[in-house]
DNA sequence: TATTGTTATACTCTATAACTATA
DNA sequence: TATAGTTATAGAGTATAACAATA
C-alpha cells in the first residue's frame, strides 16, 4: 500500500537530515579546529579520493581563487597536501594526510550515532538508498546550478 | 543477515549525502538570491514552526548579534517577519510570509528530486528512518556543541 | 586558444563585547 | 540577577578579475 502522504513526508525528513548534517558539520568543524569549508573538503576527498583543486572548486561551489587559498590552509594545517599530475603538469592534486584521517576518524564516530537506532538488519538497505538519495540530489544541483543564479523570480 | 560492513557503507552513505545537501544548499541559494544562512533560517522554520530570534541563533549555530543581522535582512527581502511574543515582552517571534513559502515549494521540487528512484512502496518508511538519523545526528551535534570548540586533540 | 592555478582588491557575513529593556 | 535582542568594531573567507604557465 502506498501512503498518500508518504512524498511530503519524505521531503520533510530530508529538510531535517539536511539541517541537522548543516549543524554537524558546524559542531564538528569547532569540535576539531577547522573551518567549514575545510572540513567539506576533506568530507569531499574521503569520499571521491583525490582531486584537482579546480575539481575540488567545482564540487564544493568555490572559486579557483578560494580553492587556492582552501588548500593553501589545509597544507599549512598539515591536513592535506598538493601533489602533482602524473602527466599534466599543469594540474595540482591534493591528498589527505595521516592528520587529515585522524579527522575522518573522529568524525565516523559521529556519524555513525546517528545509526544508533536502526535496526542491524536495515542498515544494508538503507545506506543503498541514503546513497541513491545523495546521487539524485547531488544531480539535480549540478543541472540547476548550470543555469545560473537568479533564475528564480518570486511571484 | 547482516553485513559486517554495512557499518561502514552506511556511514559513507551518510557522508555523501550531508555534501549533496550542503551542495543542494549552496545551488538554491543562489538560484533564489538568497544567502546560505537564509535559505537554512527558512528551511528551519518550515521544520520546526515559528521561533525566537535566540532559538534561531543558537540551533543555526549564529551568535545572537548575526541573528539580529539575519532576521534583518530577511525582513527588508519580504522573506520573514518579526512579531511580539504573546506573554514575553522580551522576545521577537520570527515566521515565514508568503513570499518565504514561495522559496519553501520550489525548493520542495528539488528535494523531491531526490527520491525519484524510490520505489513508492517504501517512500514511507524510508522517511521515518531519515526522520529517525537526522534526530540522532541533531541530538549528538548538540550534546558535542556543549563541550565547547577546542576538545579534540589530533595525535 | 583553452585550461589550471595564483595573486590582489573589495565585499559581506560573523564573532565579540558593551548596552538597553524586560522578567 | 538572568534573559532577549541591538549595536559597533574587527576579522575571515569568498568572488571577481587580471595574470602566469602549460596543453
Amino acid at each position: 500500500m502506498v501512503e498518500p502522504d508518504a512524498a511530503e513526508e519524505a521531503v520533510r525528513s530530508l529538510r531535517a537530515l539536511i539541517l541537522a548534517g548543516e549543524r554537524y558539520r558546524q559542531v564538528l568543524s569547532d569540535y576539531v579546529g577547522l573551518w567549514v569549508t575545510e572540513t567539506q573538503a576533506v568530507s569531499y576527498l574521503t569520499v571521491h579520493g583525490d582531486r584537482g583543486q579546480n575539481e575540488l572548486a567545482t564540487d564544493l561551489g568555490l572559486s579557483s581563487g578560494a580553492s587556492t587559498a582552501l588548500v593553501d590552509r589545509l597544507e599549512r594545517q598539515g591536513i592535506a597536501e598538493r601533489y602533482p599530475h602524473p602527466s599534466d603538469r599543469r594540474r595540482t592534486l591534493v591528498r589527505l594526510t595521516d592528520r587529515g584521517r585522524a579527522v575522518v576518524r573522529e568524525s565516523r564516530m559521529w556519524l555513525l550515532a546517528g545509526f544508533q537506532d536502526v535496526d542491524p538488519s536495515e542498515l544494508g538497505p538503507l545506506a543503498r538508498q541514503l546513497n541513491v538519495v545523495a546521487d539524485r540530489l547531488a544531480e539535480r544541483s549540478a543541472e540547476m546550478a548550470e543555469r545560473g543564479p537568479g533564475a528564480f523570480h518570486l511571484e
